[in-house]
RNA sequence: GCCGAAGUGGCGGAAUUGGUAGACGCAGCGGAUUCAAAAUCCGCCGCUGGUAACAGCGUGGGGGUUCAAGUCCCCCCUUCGGCACCA
């Protein structure tokens, strides 16, 4: 029986009304159901920042969409949410507000808790977890000693920007220009011992089993496996003049061996180190590099700088002399710290050589037999030249014997490299999870024993802007490790760490005896929609990818992967406008102080900021951002239009990986559907009549025509949610059907029959992306049961039949008619009428016709001329 | 610099496998309704020419493959994401 709904939609009483009701009801928790197929959706949390941005909702809008479109599809969802709590803006914001990170950060979980909810998310908030809790982070701990234990952990030197006003450690982003962001001194590279765990030992897999990862975009992939870099290669050691050590490199070319004119090597190179020992100018430049940047972007296109060391190698294979340059391009972390030049077939070894006028000299006549040395380096591979006993051989092969007699002299060997470096997970900050080891008086380390994990951060503490609280606690140091006086490592992780096993956690978030409880884990991972943004593309999915081979490996998990699909949303961006004063200082203006005048086109004449009529001018659209002023708050907008319409917004705007526009005037656009759905159900329930007559084969033309029409979109709307995930389609295609449904008949009873079948499916497939108004719709329509588990529509084959078909007629490939044909219609008969065209035959008089090409149902060509 | 994307009407976008370019929405224009406005409803809407039927042009730029190219190939331009301590 149907329920009259009110005159007017009313999104604030309606979303209130349902949330409470899935709260009271807990339509969202989840056991494990081996009964049920299950589905693990997850939207990478978020930073607790302060509120919720439009990233964001619109993230977890995809998310939210996913899991109950697998809801409705009958499966056992999972949709979980935490908070990413540890990082670096809390202790900014403790400085500036003079309170703790932790007051801070828990302060913002509250309120950004309460504006998922307001959003209508379907979580299932007892799995909640917060990475900064000792709960979350003892089992980080824990796992962080395994892995100590298996020789996966060690320890090194490191390069980290150094504020030598601050004495303290800065992030990349916090320096700028080369300069503290705070301090405005010039910021040093310095040595610090830190941790380090084995990526490196896992590269292979890692590199290997994304081709497992069908669910993934091809472009993750390709950026993942050029990110690990796997290269096959030879290390080379050359013997340096009056000197005992070695210099090993490794190259990729080793048939352009006979071309290396210089060596080059790090600052910090214990050769370079030697020699600026005795050269005062030498020293002088090493010290003026430790102001350069290492971060690959600044090495590779900054400028090439060097100076000679004096010191001398010998080419293995010729005997000749090689200068050793130290180069600001050749980096200590990496590698050896030392690479040969061969400047005429590398762009950046020749770069260098002419900067510095040295030698080039060709080994490689290029395939294409094109390129100029003088000009540029031939990278390109070729036949070997000027290489005593290795002329005339191609490079592949002149690689394997410049290869095998390297390793027949004891001074070569064949190598797999790979660009990938081991994961350095040591911060010197506070508010991290602190790194579990124990220093000893004899300057050895020990992981803490885990009866005494976990090793707590203290969280009433008083920031400062320099040093760490925990550094500058001894207190909080000292310890004992079997009776001898020890000190905590006062050095927490990488808040990457937290962000590379959550996804697992959630699986028993609750369990205290362990990291995860491996029945549960099994039985939800791997995650089967994993949804977040681009910019996640390498670094913590790669993270995650390897934390989930060390779970495996520690025998708490089953899977190899932990992501079987994977999809990367797109940023938001909004309008952005500003003013220039005389002195060029810019001010940015929010959209929302702004009035947009247009021309007759619609196209933007002026701008003028409402508070004084003035003009203002266009920035473009730009990532929303605090320093352009041009976030929108969602708050704002849900207050306003409800959450239904925010989503549906967000879903429509654009697909899910592209870009997505702020619009206001398309967000009006969204309510007024959500209005104009609400009208036809309100109207149709409201009809006199309710008596339906679902016989159709009793069905009129125009009757079977809407009702191809409601199949059709149940059929594009179930691929377009469920294999293209291309939304915006899915609600193109919905009011479609509206506009169609709007103007049909209730005044028989197959009318009101086809009607109500329409009805149904719309609403249920509007109700991933507006779950609460469809709730309401669906309770007016007679439904007893809970919408969020009704079925999916299924679509009717017999409805789609069709009686005829539309064919394009080109000729010579442009379209001169439209005919309408039988839908059995053969090639004939189509051939016959299209040649009866007026305008057909008026194209092809006087021609002759050289082809004539038929696409099955689509299309007839004829070629003339 | 290197790696990965994107570029289509006034705007957001659609075209899924090489087969009608512009679905759907926004803005704009015209009309109905209204005392009036808002809201709502109906119609038009790539550019140029034409009263119209229709024709020519058109998917960042240049070349190519094909009966047929937004889609495939080569070169170039612009914008965006990542580059290991923002998350």
């Amino acid at each position: 029986m149907s329920k009259l709904l009110s005159e007017q939609y009313d999104p604030a009483e309606i979303e209130a009304k349902v949330q409470a009701r899935w709260e009271r009801d807990k339509v969202f928790e989840v056991t494990e159901d081996p009964s049920k197929e299950k589905f693990y959706c997850l939207s990478m949390f978020p930073y607790p920042s302060g509120k919720l941005h439009m990233g964001h909702v619109r993230n977890y809008t995809l998310g939210d969409v996913v899991s109950r479109f697998q809801r409705s599809q009958g499966k056992n969802v999972l949709q979980p949410m935490g908070w990413d709590a540890f990082g670096l803006p809390a202790e900014n914001a403790a400085i500036q507000n003079k309170t703790a990170p932790a007051k801070w950060t828990y302060q913002n979980i509250d309120y950004m808790r309460q504006q998922l909810k307001s959003l209508g998310f379907g979580y299932d908030w007892s799995r909640e977890v917060a990475t900064c809790t000792p709960e979350y982070y003892r089992w980080e701990q824990w796992f962080f000693t395994k892995l100590y234990e298996k020789g996966l952990v060690y320890k090194k030197n490191a390069t980290v920007n150094w504020d030598p006003v601050d004495q303290t450690v800065l992030a990349n982003e916090q320096v700028i220009d080369g300069r503290g962001w705070r301090s405005g001194a010039k910021v040093e590279q310095k040595e610090i011992p830190q941790w380090f765990i084995k990526i490196t030992a896992y590269a292979e897999e890692l590199l290997n089993d994304l081709d497992q990862l069908e669910g993934w975009p091809e472009q993750v992939k390709t950026m993942q496996r050029n990110w690990i870099g796997r290269s096959e290669g030879v290390e080379i050691d050359f013997s340096v003049v009056d000197d005992a050590q070695q210099l090993t490199v490794y190259t990729t070319r080793p048939d352009t061996l006979f071309g290396v004119t210089y060596m080059a090597v790090a600052a910090q190179h214990p050769l370079a180190q030697k020699a600026a020992a005795s050269n005062p100018e030498l020293a002088a430049f090493i010290d003026e590099l430790k102001n350069t940047k290492m971060a690959e972007a600044e090495l590779a296109t900054a400028e090439k700088r060097g100076m000679d060391t004096g010191i001398r190698a010998v080419h293995p294979l010729t005997g000749e002399q090689i200068p050793i340059w130290v180069a600001n391009f050749v980096l200590m972390d990496y590698g050896s710290g030392a690479v040969m030049a061969v400047p005429a077939h590398d762009e950046r070894d020749w770069e260098f050589a002419t900067a510095y006028q040295l030698p080039i000299k060709p080994v490689i006549e290029p395939a294409s037999g094109e390129g100029d040395i003088s000009q540029a380096a031939i990278t390109e591979k070729g036949t070997v030249i000027n290489s005593e006993g290795f002329n005339g051989l191609s490079s592949a092969a002149a690689f394997d014997a410049i290869a095998d007699k390297l390793a027949e002299l004891g001074i070569g060997r064949r190598q797999v490299n790979y660009r990938l470096r081991d994961w350095g997970v040591s911060r010197q900050r506070y508010w991290g999870a602190p790194i579990p080891m124990l220093n000893l008086a004899n300057g050895e380390s020990v992981p803490v024993p885990a009866d005494q994990l976990p090793v707590q951060l203290p969280e009433d503490v008083v920031m400062d802007g320099n040093q760490s609280p925990i550094k500058a606690d001894p207190q909080w140091r000292q310890t004992t490790y079997n009776g001898e006086p020890a000190e905590h490592e006062t050095d927490t992780f990488d808040t990457f760490m937290e962000s590379s096993w959550y996804y697992a956690r959630y699986c028993s978030a609750n369990f205290e005896q362990g990291m995860l409880n491996p029945d549960q884990a099994n039985y939800w991972l791997p995650v089967d929609q994993y949804i977040g943004g681009i910019e996640h593309a390498i670094l913590h999915l790669l993270y995650s990818r390897f934390f989930h081979k060390l779970l495996r490996d520690t025998g708490l998990v089953a899977s190899d992967e932990p992501f079987k699909r994977l999809l990367t949303q797109g940023m938001v961006l909004a309008d952005s406008y500003f003013r220039e004063d005389e002195s060029g200082k810019i001010t940015w203006y929010s959209p929302l102080e702004v009035e947009v005048e247009r021309d007759d086109k619609g196209r933007m004449s002026r701008a003028i900021l409402r508070s004084d009529g003035q003009p203002v001018e266009y920035g473009g659209m730009t990532k929303m951002s605090k320093s352009k002023n041009n976030g929108i708050d969602p708050q704002v907008m849900i207050d306003k239009y409800g959450a239904d319409t925010v989503r549906l917004f967000m879903m429509f705007a654009a697909p899910p990986e592209a870009t997505l526009e702020w619009s206001d005037s398309g967000v009006e656009g969204a309510q007024r559907f959500l209005r104009r759905v609400y009208r036809l159900v309100a109207d149709f329930v409201a009809y006199p009549e309710q008596d339906c007559d679902s016989d159709w084969s009793k069905l009129t033309d125009q009757q079977q025509d809407l009702r191809r029409a409601v199949h059709r979109t149940i059929q594009k709307v179930t691929d377009d949610f469920g294999r293209r995930q291309h939304f915006n389609t899915a609600i193109a295609a919905i009011m479609e059907l509206l506009n169609s449904l709007q103007k049909a008949s209730l005044a028989t009873a197959s009318d009101r029959a086809v009607m109500k079948e329409a009805l149904d499916a719309l609403v249920v497939m509007l109700a991933p992306v507006t779950p609460h108004l469809s709730e309401v719709l669906w309770q007016a329509l007679g439904h007893q049961d809970d919408i969020n588990f009704a079925p999916w529509p299924s679509f009717d084959e017999a409805a789609l039949v069709e009686t005829s078909i539309l064919i394009v007629v080109q000729v010579n490939g442009k379209v001169r008619a439209k005919i309408t044909v039988p839908a059995d219609a053969d090639e004939a008969t189509v051939k016959a009428i299209a040649h009866q065209d007026e305008n057909v035959t008026r194209f092809i008089a006087e021609k002759t016709i050289r082809k004539e090409i038929y696409v099955p149902g689509k299309l007839y060509n004829i070629v003339a001329n």
